[in-house]
Parts: structure tokens; sequence; C-alpha cells
DNA sequence: ACTGACCGACAACCAGCGGACCCA
DNA sequence: TGGGTCAAGTTCTTGTCGGTCAG
């Protein structure tokens, strides 16, 4: 399939090609456009010396578009080839928003960069009118794909959904069948099939992106922050989809990789907060943390492992100020035995003040008080699940739990059979589990992504009412405490 | 069709105390 | 002078996920 080239628009047009997760340019010093004009807009600009001509990455294409509708007198001059976009047929979506959702959406629609339309003549650049880029941050049962299925409505133009696992895969392509009514397309779970609206892994994207770039005009991140990783981001550098959404509730990463994330996906441009909408579209919460003292023997062997640890940073002159230190402290355990042992020894200190048998005591007081309420306790490690589950007989879902056994437990938890249910990281995120109303955080990382995740398990609007409840168990006199305030500064 | 084993990716991982050095 | 930066050889362990492949 050819298309005509535009007789009016005079000799050797620049021409913008889609190539392996880059961007072709050809004819740049011919139409006397200078590169390093356009370098300030597109700074990743290089020359390619096998093809004589330019390159940049494949998700500068919105940049390098308008920048060279600047740059260039006559719009004709430009002959854009970049995306190869399939009819789409009219979308309807039927959801309402709510007042915050829209004013989300339209805030995002705002963030437009597309330039002027060009070669107006060309089907392929009709179909975008703009070209919005943003990462919006919701809580958690707020209704952010609504968000996103408004937004494919509204730019009606073919769509990448990227999201980290298998569950969201397949939630995600049944809400886009049941709303638009057409073949969902699918990368993921054992299966490549490609659609104008496509859903896929962030594993299976990574390895088809260079192949498909060219397909899209929007890509929607869910979980946005999951791009940060070092290979994951390259998945949004390999697409040309000038139309970016990112969907998180929790954007900002302790290792600052957001930073990236805004170049490749587009920045922050709109928060909504828990608070805003508890009471409201969410349920009332009430966050108590409990402190339980360590037995006499457990705290004997917490000091003597703490002080192995400490006095070897004493001895090697670590300062242990900031994550670098502890870095380098990880560098040495790989040459020093010493230095081995001393992490070692931290770890089982963790393992004492996070699995005491205080916390077992106080969460007997807790089921207690919460005898007939749906209830799921949070672990930081498997042993301890397992414990909580043998002691009050409930079921455990670890990541060694099979899928089989594990549907059936959510599904028991969600028709009331159990009315608890022990975990340890599974059910973070990316799992559609049923609404409970009280939370145990038994143990836990400092991370307030966790933190935040773990409490929207418990946010969704209670039929009478009624409040929601999460409980934190820490071991006092421990480290754990300043594990729980890190975890908790973002709320 | 399902399962288990394997692999790689990702994330969290954080006594406190100072000292040498560079740059504006 | 005052304030910010920061070591080297490439890195602990635990937990979780997706993709792949064999049976």
């Amino acid at each position: 399939m050819t298309r005509p080239r535009d007789e009016r628009a005079g000799p050797t047009p620049i021409t913008l090609r889609y190539d392996d997760g880059t961007v072709r340019i050809d004819g740049l010093e011919e139409a006397f456009v200078s590169p390093s004009s356009l370098r300030e807009s597109v700074p990743d600009l290089e020359r390619d010396p096998r093809t004589d001509g330019w390159r940049v990455p494949a998700f500068r294409y919105a940049a390098l578009r308008t920048a060279l509708l600047d740059a260039v007198t006559e719009p004709n001059r430009i002959d854009d080839r970049v995306l190869a976009l399939d009819s789409l047929p009219a979308l309807r979506s039927v959801y309402e928003l709510r007042s915050y959702q829209r004013e989300a959406l339209e805030t995002w629609l705002e963030t437009d960069r597309w330039g002027e339309n060009a070669s107006g003549d060309d089907p392929n650049d009709l179909r975008i009118i703009t070209a919005p880029a943003g990462v919006l941050e919701l809580p958690t049962g707020s209704g952010k794909t609504v968000i996103a299925l408004k937004a494919i409505e509204r730019l009606s133009v073919p769509t990448l959904v990227v999201v980290p696992t298998i569950d969201l895969l397949e939630q995600w392509q049944r809400e886009l069948e049941r709303e638009f009514d057409c073949d969902i397309g699918r990368f993921g779970g054992g299966e490549q099939r490609l659609e104008s609206i496509t859903v896929s892994t962030y594993d299976s994207a990574y390895l088809k992106a260079d192949s498909v770039g060219d397909r899209f005009g929007l890509v929607v991140f869910d979980e946005v922050h999951h791009l940060g990783g070092e290979g994951y981001r390259e998945i949004a550098r390999l697409l040309a989809a000038p139309a970016r959404l990112g969907l998180t509730a929790t954007f900002e990463r302790p290792d600052d990789a957001h930073e990236i994330i805004e170049e490749i996906a587009g920045p922050l441009v709109h928060r909504v907060d828990v608070d805003e909408l508890a009471g409201d579209h969410l349920a009332n919460y009430d966050l108590k943390r409990l402190e339980v003292a360590l037995a006499s023997d457990e705290r004997e062997a917490y000091e003597r492992a703490q002080e192995t640890f400490t006095t070897y940073l004493a001895r090697s002159g670590i300062r242990m100020q900031s994550g670098s230190d502890y870095q380098e402290l990880v560098k040495r355990s790989g040459s020093d035995p010493e230095a081995r042992e001393a992490l070692l020894a931290r770890q089982r200190a963790r393992e004492i003040m996070y699995g005491s048998a205080a916390k077992l005591e106080a969460l007997e007081e807790i089921l207690d008080d919460h005898r007939e309420e749906r209830t799921i306790v949070f672990t930081a490690h498997n042993d301890l699940a397992y414990d909580v589950s043998e002691r009050f007989l409930m079921p455990t879902i670890t990541h060694q739990t099979g899928t089989a056994e594990r549907r059936e437990l959510l599904e028991r938890f969600r028709d009331g059979t159990y009315t608890r249910i022990a975990t340890s990281n599974v059910l973070d995120e990316g799992v559609d589990v049923p609404d409970a109303s009280v939370a145990v955080v038994l143990s836990g990382s400092g991370s307030e992504r966790e933190f935040v995740q773990r409490l929207g398990r418990i946010l969704r609007p209670k039929a009478d009412g009624s409040r929601a409840v999460l409980y934190e168990v820490v071991s006092a006199d421990t480290s754990e405490e300043g594990v729980s305030s890190r975890r908790r500064d973002g709320t």
C-alpha cells in the first residue's frame, strides 16, 4: 500500500519514517533545516552514518514533528510516514465520569503538544487531533480504568494498553471488549495478537515494541511507576505513539526514576489525594499503630545480631547515611566474608522483629475485635504468613500458591466462606481482591508504595457506610519503628 | 489444556558519631 | 570560607512476576 506523493511538495521533502524503534529523518539538509536548531526540542537527534540521514528514538516523534513544523515554512515539505494506523470504528463509551475523573481527563487532554495539522491529505494524520502526554496519580479504587476508556474514546485512535500482570491483562481485555464492542488484541499470557486496540504485559511489550511501535497513536501505561525499571523504560522509547497516558496511585519512586518516566511518558499533570475521596467515593478509614515488645530471648538474639552488624560498620568505616552507603556494604559483601556475615546478621535481626511472638498475640486480639469482618493479614515474609495461617486457621496466599488454588481461595473469600486471609506481598498489586474492611500489616517494608497499595485493599466504600481500619503492628525499640515511619511519610 | 522448573527483571534493602577534597 | 560530594572490582537476600519450554 503506497501513499500518493504530494505534487506540490516541491523538490525533496523531509521524510519521516518509523524504523525499528526509531524515527528516521531524510532530506533535512536539502531542506535547509539545521539539526542543531532542532536539538533544542529534540536533544537526542543523531546522525545515522549508514543511511546518511538522521535518527531519533521513536518517543521523540511528537516533539520532532512539532519542531519541524516550526522550522519549515511550507508544511507540505514534510512527508510524514511514521505512523501506520488502522482505521477504527467509532468508539462509544457509556460510562459517566465522576467529577474528579472528568477533571483529571480534561487536564490530561490539555497537555496537547501536537503541531498544527500539516500534510492534510494524509488520512493517517487526520485521525490524531491532539497528542496529550502526561501521568495521572489517583488512589486505588478511584476508577482509573474508566478515565482511560474515556481517553481512548476521545482520541479514537489505535491504542496500546500496557499492564504489569496477567490478571490486569484479562481485566482490561474484558472491560475494553464490553465497552467498545470490537476485537481486542493481546500480547502476553501465551498469545501475540495485534488489533487496533491491544492490551499487553510490560514483558511482552518489551519484546514487541520495536516491531509494532508505529501501529498506535495512543499508549496507556497502567501502573506507570513500573516504567522506571531499567528494561521497561525501553518500551516507551521504542513506541512512536504521540499520545501517552500514565496511570498510577504512587508516582514518585525512591530511586528518582520518576524523572525518567516524565521524560518518556509525560509529566505528572494531575493528582487526587485519598483523603479528598474518603467518605464520598472511597470508604472512611482509620490507621492504628500497635507497639509490641520483643520477648526476652528474642530481644537477646536481636541485640546480638544487631551488634554483629554495627561492629562491622564501625570497624570498616561505613557511615550508612544514605542508600549509596548501603550499596557499598552490599558490594563489599561479595568479596569480604565479614561484610557478608554483617548483612546476614542484619537479615536475622529483621526476621526477629518482623515475626515476634508478641505480634501474633496482638493479631489474636485484633481478630477477636473484628470477628465477622473481612480481614486481610499482610506480612513481609512467607514464613510468617504460614505461621499465621497455622495458628489462626486461615488460608494463605503466597507466590507458591498455585493459580487454581489461589482463584478458589479468593472466590471463597468473596462469597464469605472465608472471612480472613493471610498473605505476603502477592496481593499488593494487580490482583482483583475482594474488598475487605480490616487490614493488618503484621510486617512490611518501608516502601510507601506497598503501604498505599495495602491500604487500597480496604478503601472501597462499604454498603453500610462503616469505616475501614488498617492496623500496623510494630516491634518497639527496634529499627522497625523507622521502617514504619518511612512508609507513612506520604500519608 | 495445565503444571513445574527454569530464567531474568524488578523491588526493597538504610546505627549514629567524620574526614578529605573540590569548587564557587 | 562555606557547602556539597563521596570510595573500588560487577552486588546480600527474599519475594514476586512474566515468558519459555518440557512433559
